[in-house]
DNA sequence: CTGCAAAGAGGCGGC
DNA sequence: GCCGCCTTTTTGCAG
């Protein structure tokens, strides 16, 4: 990776038009020769998340007089940075790659919630990610009465996209041979609401909202833990 | 800003808990006595245009023996870094933040879209972002018929949600007072089209699919400004 | 300030 | 490869 501390300004064409006008960056370049992907960033010394330019993996470099051009034809992208000084400059060739490991992300707060679906009720577990024509079910459970009960989980607030893609589950559902006669019902959980969303929720009497937090998995999890354990003396 | 190129490894605690093993990464520290607002982002060296990791603005430094921890207690957040070798480290005072310009995002594909509505058909333009019960239509169009036309654009492909959504604003806008006895049809403007919605648009009558790139707008521009001229002369 | 949708979104997993 | 969905999304813009 060649790392440049620099004043410089830059060009993007490709999926958009972009000009970065001059100012002091961070250009991060991921170049084959050093182990790189051939991946291109430039950040702001200042401020923002986001780089201000980028280019993706399997990008050209070409060193220019005053700066540098990196392409990528098959995506038909193109960066052109020009340096007008440069503070700093460095590069290494990287050999290891660090691999990152997340807790706590949609996917681990679907898992806990499968393993406690008595939580939101009688509910037994069906299935996961349960395939409808529109998509997958995050968690599909029976109630006492053999009703399907379609769940979908989200580690953020239910929006009114969520509570109309349930609506679209819920349909599918009742379209299936699988639960002929059955009428289903939907339960959406999360830490929050949105206020379009729980007026959205409110018209449809087959709908349901569970405020559930990822803490208060996490606490249940140690409640059944120790549960286990007292069974297990 | 300071820069360390090092073999080194982090954990996140906050939104979630995430740990980055050891690898060779790029740490960029934008701490505020070098003109930074104090957010902090892990870059691999190898790949991945988002970091592995990163500290929000605001986040406050400290140096440790074995590497940095920084933290944001507002937001409950905190990294921290261990570094086992470092490659390379500079630093330096930022004092020029430049300003980046875009052109083709979708509002702009949506402002020249507006100029030319004559382009999908026999239509004038009645407003822009009308706003429904359930969203705001990007351009509210009239036919020679007088009736409305819902026009939703994207830059990027038609996806079944933005279907769906179109029959929401379509339902909405047949139960508007102001469109009484108008029958509402639906125009989804887009460079491309995904197979499921286009299954989904065959489905209804009222509603069509335009493919309009942003390079066709660019041209048309060009012609126009070239009428203009011919015009004037 | 809050809510909401776009982003040059990227990235991952499923089919 | 297309498609669907999550992201420590971030960011910008409206009401």
């Amino acid at each position: 990776m060649i790392v440049i501390l620099a004043r410089a300004s830059a060009r993007y064409q490709g999926r958009i038009d972009a000009e970065l006008s001059l100012g002091d960056v961070c250009i991060l370049i991921r170049d084959i020769e050093s182990g790189g992907d051939g991946s291109v960033l430039i950040h702001d010394m200042q401020m923002g998340i986001p780089p201000r330019n980028w280019m993706p993996a399997g990008s050209s470099m070409q060193v220019t007089e005053g700066g540098y051009v990196f392409e990528h034809e098959k995506r038909g992208e193109k960066l052109e940075v020009w340096v007008e000084t440069i503070y700093a400059s460095q590069s290494h060739y990287s050999q290891l790659t660090s691999k990152l490991a997340k807790l706590g992300a949609e996917r681990e707060f679907s898992d806990r919630l499968a393993l406690q679906v008595q939580l939101l009720g009688d509910l037994v577990l069906v299935a996961r990610e349960w395939r409808t024509p529109c998509g997958p079910v995050d968690l599909l459970c029976q109630d006492v009465n053999e009703c399907p009960v379609a769940i979908e989980v989200k580690r953020r607030a239910i929006d009114p996209n969520a509570v109309w893609q349930m609506r679209r589950y819920l349909h599918a559902i009742g379209e299936d041979p699988a639960w002929k006669d059955q009428v289903p019902r939907g339960i959406l959980v999360a830490p929050s609401l949105q206020k379009a969303a729980q007026r959205l929720i409110e018209q449809f009497d087959d709908l349901e909202f569970i405020r559930v937090t990822f803490d208060q998995l996490k606490e249940l999890e140690v409640q059944m833990n120790d549960q286990q354990e007292l069974k297990d003396d």
